[in-house]
DNA sequence: AATAGGCACAACCGCAGGCCA
DNA sequence: ATGGCCTGCGGTTGTGCCTAT
């Protein structure tokens, strides 16, 4: 594992970037594709680095980046994300159209961890901060459920980021062979969010990935099972882990269950729980089903995406007070589908489905408000606080909507 | 008006890992 | 199998702007 020196730090320019070195690098990578980015600089006639200019370019200069301010839904998202995937800007930013993962982080550092740490939660955790007992006596049996179905999450993610990547290398691919030149970027690049899809797209042919198998959920389910996470928990006395990989492979449906009774099965998940004997300690149970969900067929805007994506996955969440579905719709939709018509649902699946575990239960808006609103973590009612999932995650959001920027609290 | 402090954001640093010869 | 090249990624720093004093 040589690691290549980043560049000759003679003679080369830092710091800010000037309009002159923009329009540079711009023109260039619009006639030329970036290709190396080592080589980049000396060919645009930069005075920068590759890794310079490969940052400028993804983080500031690609024509599909939304700047701005974040809005609302997407500062819950991003709160929701990392809650389930911690610092892992970039699986975030999958999430997050048209945002890069560096503005995320730098979003998430300046804004909203400051947030909830005012608000008495720490950013890490996403708990209360005097929480760490509760933990530690195995009471916060829902703070296990929640690193569970984040280990879920965080491999699901994965497994989407693959797939999008891969779908993305096989856009380009199929617009190379339709003889796109290198130039293609400068009109296929507002369906090219990734700065992964554009380097795919500038590399030398023999460089590019082999073309995934044509059936996108093959690749999920694939990439589900090389990510060790259901081999890992084969034999695990009692988790059942299995995706339905028979018949149609589409639209697996992911069912967690927790069972109030089972014994406690979480080995390995979730630190604080590797020694717990707690006899409440739910059951999870994944279960796949493979052949029956609705399948959401998307048509391609283009005639290169005309192969369909069947792009919904159902997971179910279902506990002995809650039970809510998580549609993931289109989430591993291509870059192209999110611009040509599919955006929305694209943008808004994980988000809305997240939102909706906070909507969809009547019993938990009993709860909104003054316990949730209590920013100096709880004073001594943090059991409740940990009733469940869907109690933390109304409270933390909660907690956002119900306080305006200029409030106090932030 | 000058200045200090805080804030927000762009950019840099360096490690990790995939790919290829 | 090995080593170099290249990119992705997360953490950190630098800098300009804004605001309070």
């Amino acid at each position: 594992m040589g690691r290549s020196p980043c560049c000759d730090k003679v003679g080369l320019k830092k710091g800010p970037w000037t309009p002159e070195e923009d329009q540079k690098l711009l023109a260039y990578i619009e006639e030329h594709g970036h290709g190396s980015w080592r080589a980049l600089p000396a060919k645009a006639g930069l005075q920068r680095c590759g890794k310079s200019c490969r940052l400028r370019w993804t983080n500031y200069l690609r024509p599909d980046i939304k700047r701005g301010k974040f809005s609302l839904q997407e500062e819950q998202t991003i709160i929701q994300l990392h809650a389930l995937l911690g610092n892992r800007w970039s699986a975030i930013a999958t999430h997050l159209p048209k945002r890069t993962d560096n503005e995320i982080k730098n979003y998430w550092n300046t804004h909203i961890k400051k947030r909830l740490t005012k608000m008495g939660i720490d950013p890490v955790t996403h708990k209360p901060k005097n929480d760490a007992l509760l933990s530690s006596d195995g009471q916060s049996k829902t703070a296990a459920n929640l690193s569970h179905m984040a280990q879920w999450e965080s491999a699901r993610l994965e497994a989407e980021a693959r797939l999008v990547r891969e779908s993305k290398i096989r856009s380009h691919s199929l617009q190379h062979q339709l003889g796109s030149s290198s130039s293609t970027f400068a009109s296929s690049s507002s369906a090219s969010t990734s700065a992964s899809a554009l380097n795919n797209n500038n590399k030398p042919e023999a460089q590019r990935p082999p073309p995934p198998p044509s059936r996108s959920s093959l690749d999920v389910l694939k990439a589900w099972n090389s990510g060790g996470w259901l081999e890992s928990n084969e034999g695990n006395g009692g988790i059942v882990s299995n995706v339905g990989v028979s018949g149609d492979l589409e639209s697996p449906t992911s069912t967690l269950s927790f069972s109030e009774n089972a014994p406690p099965i979480m080995n390995g998940i979730g630190g604080e729980n590797n020694n717990n004997n707690d006899s409440a300690m739910p059951m999870i149970e994944f279960v796949g089903n493979s052949g029956n969900s609705s399948s959401l067929v998307k048509e391609e805007a283009e005639q290169e995406w005309k192969s369909t994506y069947d792009s919904s996955i159902t997971t179910t969440f279902s506990s002995g007070l809650h039970e809510f579905t998580m549609n993931m719709e289109g989430t591993w939709a291509s870059e192209s589908l999110r611009t040509s018509g599919s955006h929305d649902i694209v943008e808004e699946g994980f988000t809305n489905l997240l939102l909706k575990t906070n909507s969809d239960d009547p019993s938990l808006s009993s709860e909104d408000g003054g316990e949730s609103k209590n920013g100096d973590g709880g004073g001594g009612t943090n059991s409740d606080f940990y009733e469940d999932n869907n109690n933390y995650w109304n409270s933390i959001l909660n907690l956002v909507n119900s306080s305006p920027s200029h409030s106090p609290m932030f």
